[in-house]
DNA sequence: TTAACGCATTAACCTATGACATAGCTAACG
DNA sequence: CGTTAGCTATGTCATAGGTTAATGCGTTAA
């Protein structure tokens, strides 16, 4: 049985922006009912224009392209408030596919009225502006870490920001929280070697720093973390939710 | 002497998808202006929420994020057509700088208006979105090349980007483009030393597929550099222009 | 005219990271 | 209970690419 977006518990979160009781409303005029899906099940594939449009609402997930020497680069981590499937919406086509990597639900809207959130109602519009926006800093941000930072500077950041994330989500309890990834994910992520992933992670164990293990990660110190990963460990900025 | 929105030459070129005679004059309101600036200008600055909002008419630039060390990430070469300060508009503070790497002219538009593209006119609130969709995009692809290329297949794809791009603008007379950007600049981008670049470099100019030296490009064989960039030769998406 | 500067180029040396090989752990399954 | 498959862990060796430094060359500034 579908949550009633009036009732929606996600969208409470600290990370989020409010919205206005009429714009509740509107969203669940597109709602047209929840999925479930398994760990391993594709949810979006690159370069197809499908017509479904999701906000995760738990569970955890993956972005990635593939390159045709077999080679992956993981963009993003998946997270609940994530919007998945508007590059499809505009462009007409996903620029990289979207997989579960753990059970997920998701909310699903009908794509086929999703004009009418740009004629209909200009604030939810611009939120979705807003979303890409907020991907596109992410992924400098994540462009910064791949191209300058050392190997195990990306990890500390890549666990920083999933930890952070994981925070304001209200998916942590102490200090810790489920991340049910493998260690290849992060290391497609990051640009790295699986080998080298590995050994990375075990350093940072050992600093007593932050601990990545069964799924489950630890952050012991965020700010020393933050510094180790050449960050500050400043909030992530509030986005809007569809 | 301001270009008339109506006969801007730009629009028409074949990168960009066509306007309605009635979105060319929304348009027109709000530009307030044209800017030339010299190469080295700063035009938004990472963290600030300037009130400037621009369009690229002609010339090239840069966007980028510095780390406190100093070391430097370019997210983006700017080119002729595209859009500047949407991140500010929309999330309140832009999540990387922007400078001119030759002379530049910019159409100014008016960011105090940014709202009513979303209350009175859908389509261009669809199309602001659909512009940071494909920025999104790009930078998907943008880091597959870092994290997953060596340096000269980095170095090939960076290239024919900008040629392809250069194809669509116009700006290619006898396969040589002007590229006014230094080593030092696609090394930044590409996460590799300038050392390193500059030995690339040499290596693609004795394969006899492109070359780049003095400020100008040369593309011999587009097919064989996508080729060595481990990618396929297909013609750039087309996408709105603001 | 010279000095100073920015940028491209080259060479010598070094190291962070990748590739390969192997082994152990856990969960699922018949 | 044994087998298989997927993942984590570690050691050894190889290399792509980084670092440093020196040179040259064109352009600007005094």
């Amino acid at each position: 049985m579908a949550v009633k977006c009036a009732n929606c518990p996600l969208r409470r979160r600290e990370l989020f922006v409010e919205l206005a009781r009429d714009e509740v409303e509107f969203m669940q005029r597109f709602k047209v009912g929840e999925l479930v899906v398994d760990p391993g099940t594709p949810l979006l594939m690159e370069g197809s224009n499908s017509p479904q449009l999701y906000t995760a609402l738990s569970g955890m997930g993956l972005r990635y392209k593939l390159l045709k020497d077999g080679k992956r680069q993981v963009i993003n981590f998946v997270m609940p408030g994530d919007f998945l499937g508007l590059q499809a919406s505009v462009m007409g086509e996903m620029g990289h596919s979207v997989e579960a990597t753990s059970r997920m639900t998701l909310c699903v809207f009908d794509r086929s009225e999703f004009w009418s959130f740009f004629k209909a109602h200009p604030s939810r519009a611009f939120d979705l502006t807003w979303l890409a926006a907020v991907e596109e800093h992410f992924l400098g941000e994540t462009l910064v870490t791949v191209g300058q930072r050392t190997a195990l500077a990306s990890i500390s950041w890549a666990l920083l920001k999933l930890f952070q994330r994981g925070k304001q989500l209200d998916l942590v309890r102490d200090a810790s929280m489920a991340l049910p990834y493998r260690q290849q994910d992060l290391a497609d992520a990051l640009g790295l070697s699986l080998v080298h992933t590995n050994k990375s992670l075990a350093k940072l164990r050992q600093s007593q720093l932050a601990s990545w293990s069964e799924k489950r990660l630890h952050v012991m110190d965020e700010n020393a973390l933050a510094k180790l990963a050449q960050t500050d460990a400043k909030p992530l900025p509030r986005r809007p939710i569809m």
